[in-house]
DNA sequence: CTGTTAGCGCTTTCAC
DNA sequence: GTGAAAGCGCTAACAG
């Protein structure tokens, strides 16, 4: 366990400070400071110098040290619950990688925390915030009566959430239009001819499922389709519940023609579903998805879907934080963004019944 | 942009400091201090006051003041190319919450950063270490001859890497053994009377890609199958490249009845232009990924794949660099995991050309 | 323009 | 067992 030690490796690699800078180049502290962070009462030629001897002697400011100092992090804190881990784990992983690359771009740092025990979560946005590791929290998934948000807000704690809630009104928030997407995604399908059109929906516990459905409804009654609750299966946003719910449709013998899908990776599962019980895709049966993660272009058939970037949600978050951070009212940032059809080639005209 | 402000939330939220903590029990700050880290040189009395006040108080340690003072950050780093997001997006991922929530059990964060440009990648890794933001880093995507590694080894940063290298010799590294485990899956096939077995390399400048096509190779020999230059295409760990490469391959009328590929993505990519091509997977064309990510057993057909945990390379990673960081030496810390065959429906016998 | 003095909140000496 | 003093490395506030 313990193993021989390296003696070059186990001291800590001497980073130069402030103070020896200073010496170095036979100015006081506060003097260097302000020359390195480019104060207007420095002289250029101070400047120059101090910057030269810094640069020479590879000396960078301890972050720990100004952030003692300052009283903030320059980070950003993103909890992921592990048992959503393969789930939706595509659109999370472009989502985070856009939001890390995003942050990175407004100098702050991203906190990855993974908890696996959903009753600890809470605690971990507590603690994570008062020992002061992060400045502000970007959350997902996000619940219609959300705890966390309850809980940060009544603390005062910057955060972005990605989804609605029923307290939107009160916090910052960034969603995808997912109602509307829904509803037209419903008028695309019956545009092709489709009449029996059901939906997998996602996780019951998310807000954005409930809207989903919603624009599900109300693109169903645009188009004059009777809405018919044994047409809507449950599902968590797996491909497992696209599998299921695909079976469950089939087992049924309703006459249904075409599946809109709380998100791709359940489209995905109920084709490969459907695949194998030998029903084509899309001569048979049209099925289309939601959030235009990078694979389902990939899949076979390729999947029409609802798409929106995550590159862009992540930057606007990025910008909205900051904001937040820097004190603005969490009403100023709330933005909707709208999802667009992709049509790929999963879905198609209905097949004469 | 600024917004109004509302006060109550401008002010950062009031955090009650050790000093309090002390002045409210009526006790000096070093007794509270070590009363709660547990030093036994505290009666226990004591002890339990001082618990309960803070408690009472809501008091949780600064940790910015705390690094300042141990020098230390209790923080990892992870650097990931935006560049590469999409494409081993889903091991990425995978990997990525296994290994936030292992560290979490040391009490360790995981500071992901992403960089756009691969050449202000070392410079990141250099400006984070300096800056005292970590303490340590992981490293992904192992290329062979590995700038990262040299830069790391030199000023004696502790580092773990998922992925040998040719410096391999002198770091903390943990790896599958992919080269057995590709001989083992061309055994797998050929035991399944496939003669022609293609292969869909990885990215060139990661190593294991190497290792992967070595293992194949090794595999072809035991099997007795003579090696044709012609059946190893150019991929890139994508789902793209799966496809191109099956696009290749049936161009060239080579009698192959079965790929492996680098890895599931590719894998799927194959598996799906097979599918719009018209050809039966398995019944014509055995296809076998690598990885054994959650997606592939939702695919249709489920995939055969070589399968490793993410999961508990997170946690031994997590345990090496907490080792590091304690001041370990590297070479102490070198794991070979193996991966095992998962047999699904991508693959079965040999069609007979 | 630059230097002096203080202090962020904690932990570690070292006395008592 | 507990307290007093010092300092981690930086920046803000005030002098000069």
């Amino acid at each position: 366990m313990s193993g021989k030690v390296t003696d070059a490796l186990k001291g800590k690699v001497k980073r130069a400070t402030l103070a020896e800078v200073a010496s170095a180049v036979g100015l006081a502290k506060p003097t260097v400071s302000r020359a390195l962070n480019d104060y207007p009462d420095i002289s250029d030629e101070t400047k120059r110098r101090v910057r030269e001897t810094a640069e020479a002697m590879g000396y960078v400011a301890s972050s720990r040290a100004r952030q003692l100092q300052k009283g903030a992090t320059d980070a950003i804190g993103l909890v992921i619950s592990s048992a959503s881990v393969g789930l939706q784990a595509a659109y999370q992983s472009e989502f985070t990688s856009a939001l890390a690359a995003a942050l990175d771009g407004h100098g702050l740092d991203l906190l990855l925390h993974s908890v696996a025990d959903p009753v600890t979560e809470i605690d971990t946005y507590n603690r994570l915030f008062q020992q002061g590791k992060v400045d502000g929290f970007v959350l997902m998934r996000t619940r219609r009566d959300d705890e966390r948000i309850r809980f940060l807000t009544e603390r005062g704690v910057p955060f972005v959430t990605q989804g609605r809630t029923d307290q939107s009104a009160e916090h910052a928030w960034i969603d995808i239009d997912s109602q509307t997407a829904f509803s037209d995604a419903v008028g695309f399908l019956a545009a092709k001819g489709h009449g029996r059109i059901a939906m997998i929906a996602g996780d019951e516990t998310i807000y954005s499922s409930s809207l989903r459905i919603a624009g599900y409804r109300q693109g169903l009654e645009k188009a004059g389709i009777a809405f018919d609750a044994d047409l809507v299966l449950p599902g968590d946003f797996s491909a497992a519940s696209g599998r299921l719910g695909l079976r469950r449709l089939v087992d049924s013998t309703t006459d249904v023609t075409a599946i809109l899908c709380a998100n791709d990776a359940t489209a995905m599962g109920a084709i490969s579903q459907a695949v194998e019980l030998g029903i084509d895709v899309p001569k048979q049966l049209s099925v289309m998805g939601y959030d235009g993660v990078r694979m389902a272009e990939m899949f076979s058939p390729p999947l029409t879907t609802l798409s929106h970037s995550a590159a862009e949600c992540g930057e606007r978050i990025a910008s909205m934080i900051v904001g937040l951070v820097g004190g603005d009212a969490p009403t100023d940032h709330q933005i909707l963004l709208p999802a667009q059809i992709i049509e790929r080639r999963s879905t198609g005209m209905a097949a004469n019944v």
